[in-house]
DNA sequence: TGACATTAGTCACGATTGGCTACTAATTCG
DNA sequence: CGAATTAGTAGCCAATCGTGACTAATGTCA
């Protein structure tokens, strides 16, 4: 973890990373080495000539291994004062790590279920709301789905996924044929047996060239 | 505009204003009272104790009459370097202007459309790409087009703006139904006659109550 | 004053999409 | 072998959506 610098550091980057376990999001903290909450964020300060991306990266890599399949900025956050560092602002990234990484060792990270997070840091808490709220509502702009799976799925988990993200069941027949009209995985020749039941074929993201969608818009999600 | 502080402002923020000018979009730019460029996103140190809202408000007030009726953050930057303060990095907001608003008076600020845009500094010029990829990817998240918009506006107007933020035409039959299904707008009692050809009816943005539309997902839309 | 141009607003047909039930397929367990 | 379990598909039907053609209300101009 960081250094505490002598001056007021300029500002921080703050690191949500997000994974899928026992169908619920969980989120990587660090034992914070000082301070009243006994959990955070992963966070650092820049270094000299490092830019944002690297810097979140470079956080990102410090704890766990393998980079995430996708990262991106969040916001700068600086209304909520109180903070691990003591810097004015913090820029927040979001990151999605496959589920099935393996989990960092030893006991300074853990993941913790959405429903069960400690106490954080005001400014803390805001990032994580928004990165949580950014994902699930970036979810049919990104593959956000596919960046929470490993590289080779079941449609079923990728199916349970969306439901996951969305707190809402989907019917198989349906997200299937909506699935096949996207041209967004392809099968391998590999399958899985999972215990009982026919086993199930393997797919992989793989996103294909389509005609930018006909369709009009959507008027009727506009939130409020 | 800002007062050089001797010492090296810990961020800035810049506003990105836009708004709807002869069919195309339209940012507002401030003379720069000195450097290379001629013209910048209008751009302020925060005050002490200020928040970024706050910071972002004050400096829209600074050139427009009146708030934006829309107004969101939409990062942080700092990866290309020059920048018209000195500062490491820069918070980006994005606010909307409706149409008919005053134009700013005297020759400090302009509407400049997006197409004629002139040189801003490097930062500078990635907020505003940001700024209008932001407006444009949360259309059907949120109400950007009625924020371009007066109060009281005209379903062609209406169906004008999503035509403009989508660079691409619509059916007026479908757009409509598409409307009324969402519950998005109501009458008023007002008709406006614009020169030849039948009155249209004045609505207003009204967004009611409903379901929270059962559909599926749309796989189809996924960038790449 | 009446024909025409112009813009607003609606209707209804046909094609596509999407939810759903019911089916078949392939495996484990006993 | 048969029951249970999970994967995957077929096809019906209702809802949605693109579209062209329609009606409505105004201004223009002969």
């Amino acid at each position: 973890m960081p250094d505490r610098r002598p001056r007021r550091p300029p500002y921080s980057i703050d690191v949500v990373l997000l994974t899928a376990v026992r169908g619920q999001l969980a989120v990587l903290l660090s034992r914070a080495s000082d301070g009243r909450e006994k959990w955070a964020l992963p966070w650092d300060v820049p270094r000299k000539n490092e830019t944002m991306d690297a810097a979140a990266t470079r956080i990102c890599k410090s704890t766990i291994e393998g980079d995430p399949g996708w990262k991106e900025q969040i916001g700068a956050f600086g209304d909520a004062k109180r903070h691990p560092s003591e810097s004015n602002i913090s820029v927040g990234f979001a990151g999605l790590i496959p589920t099935g990484t393996p989990s960092p060792v030893g006991g300074e990270h853990a993941w913790f279920p959405l429903s069960d997070v400690p106490a954080l840091s005001p400014r803390q808490r805001l990032i994580l709301d928004a990165a949580v709220e950014m994902v699930r509502s970036r979810m049919d702009q990104s593959p956000v789905a596919f960046r929470l799976l490993p590289q080779m799925f079941t449609l079923t988990e990728l199916q349970q996924m969306y439901e996951l993200l969305l707190s809402k069941r989907l019917h198989k027949a349906s997200f299937r044929r909506a699935l096949q009209g996207a041209w967004l995985v392809e099968p391998t020749d590999e399958w899985r047996s999972e215990g009982r039941g026919r086993p199930a074929q393997l797919y992989r993201y793989a996103p294909r060239k389509r005609r930018p969608a006909q369709r009009g818009i959507r008027l009727d999600l506009l939130s409020s």
